[in-house]
DNA sequence: CTAAAGAGATAGTAATACTATCATCCGGGG
DNA sequence: CCCCGGATGATAGTATTACTATCTCTTTAG
């Protein structure tokens, strides 16, 4: 819990301007700002927005970023930091590769449904911002400094881990990488596909999402090599 | 050719104004909106700047859209408009479901990258768009009403093909729609992997990007159904 | 010859995304 | 007790964006 806290630790450069975890207003800012991105969505949130809930001044807000994209990667970095703290949990202590694959890969695709909010956080409105703004983060003209930067290595982490999970099954899987991304990435879209373009997914991707992809991957790694 | 210019057939409303394929001018801001987004990026991308490249005034591009949301839809759905065609085109005569199968992934998982611009529209800039950009066209809180007035139809009549060809195949697949919608958007979510943030995906990937869709869907299609 | 369509030009408004400055408040060290 | 620095609050100001409105001019079709 208290690890997880603190995100981005191998980033270079901070996120932030200050650090958001390390006074009052800092965490009422995160907290508030999940609410509020959630219901609003990312471009009808903005600074001035955020104080007036706060009660605060934007000139405050300023202090701890540098402007909502960069509030935005700090809170799908936390998320991602989540997701991963929750992909070990749910697969320590088990041996065999074949059951710490489907574990991983349904801890990963799972929607959040219970209630618990995470610290002073609202973790279900912070799961609808990765689905609806998560891409937003890193589809930019700046992706590529900002990946230097190491913006985005929570994501990254997280592919990696399920990346080893495949790995450790199917050895000689030719794109073990791609299949990671693709899930955690795809189960997003899907979720988003089940919500509001339904005909998109197939009815039983809403009510059981990770279903679908633990089918995908089990028959990804017991592929022959074509 | 002339059939594919004029997209959105079965839209309710239109999502311009006016139709810009009518005019010189409506031409002129498909053409180099085009360029412009791709170039800056669309949160960079403003109606002024467009104005200022085409030597006219902001208003009159207002007579053709909304606002650049409403232009992004329309260019992505030209995007998909062109996909479809071309799977069309690259599926017709071949009787062999599996080969069919074959074929269509291939259509619309390659990346363009032959030079031939379409008509006065640059394609290789309008794939980089659609790579980067075309998330954002739905990733938005007014999704559900844009989904009403048929904004994604083009997206949805690609999947809806794509699912089309794997049910072919394999009758009995349990997810085949979110098989189709997944590799179409995740083909362009890798694509900007392999560009922009490389280890999320495999080196095979970037230089053969249709080879691990395929794979994927092949596995998928032959996998017992658990 | 006229009406309407298309385009250009200018002006104006509200909101956004900042930047800068100054005053205040509060706890701890000397 | 006083002073200092960190944290916040309040106000002001700028450039840009995202429009809306209006008026003129030109072209062309009837």
């Amino acid at each position: 819990m208290q690890r997880l806290m603190q995100m981005n630790v191998q980033v270079t450069e901070p996120v932030y301007l200050k650090d958001p975890q390390g006074t009052d207003l800092g965490r009422r800012i995160i907290e508030h700002s999940v609410i509020l991105i959630d219901e609003l969505g990312l471009e009808k949130f903005t600074f001035g927005k955020l104080a007036a809930a706060l009660g605060t001044a934007e000139s405050s807000i300023y202090r701890y970023f540098d402007n909502k994209h960069r509030l935005l990667i700090y809170l799908v970095g936390w998320y991602w930091s989540w997701r991963e703290y929750k992909l070990v949990f749910d697969t320590a202590n088990i041996a065999d590769p074949l059951t710490r694959l489907e574990r991983g890969v349904r801890s990963v695709t799972e929607p959040i449904s219970d209630k618990g909010s995470f610290g002073y956080l609202d973790l279900r409105a912070l799961y609808r911002i990765a689905i609806s703004e998560s891409s937003k983060a890193y589809m930019t003209k700046e992706v590529d400094e900002e990946h230097k930067e190491g913006c985005f290595s929570g994501f990254k982490r997280l592919c990696d881990r399920v990346r080893d999970l495949v790995l450790a099954v199917a050895p000689e899987h030719p794109y073990p990488a791609a299949l990671a991304s693709n899930v955690v990435d795809g189960s997003m879209v899907q979720r988003f596909f089940a919500d509001h373009l339904p005909s998109l997914t197939d009815r039983s991707v809403k009510a059981r999402l990770s279903d679908h992809f633990v089918h995908l991957v089990f028959a990804s790694v017991n592929a022959p090599s074509r």
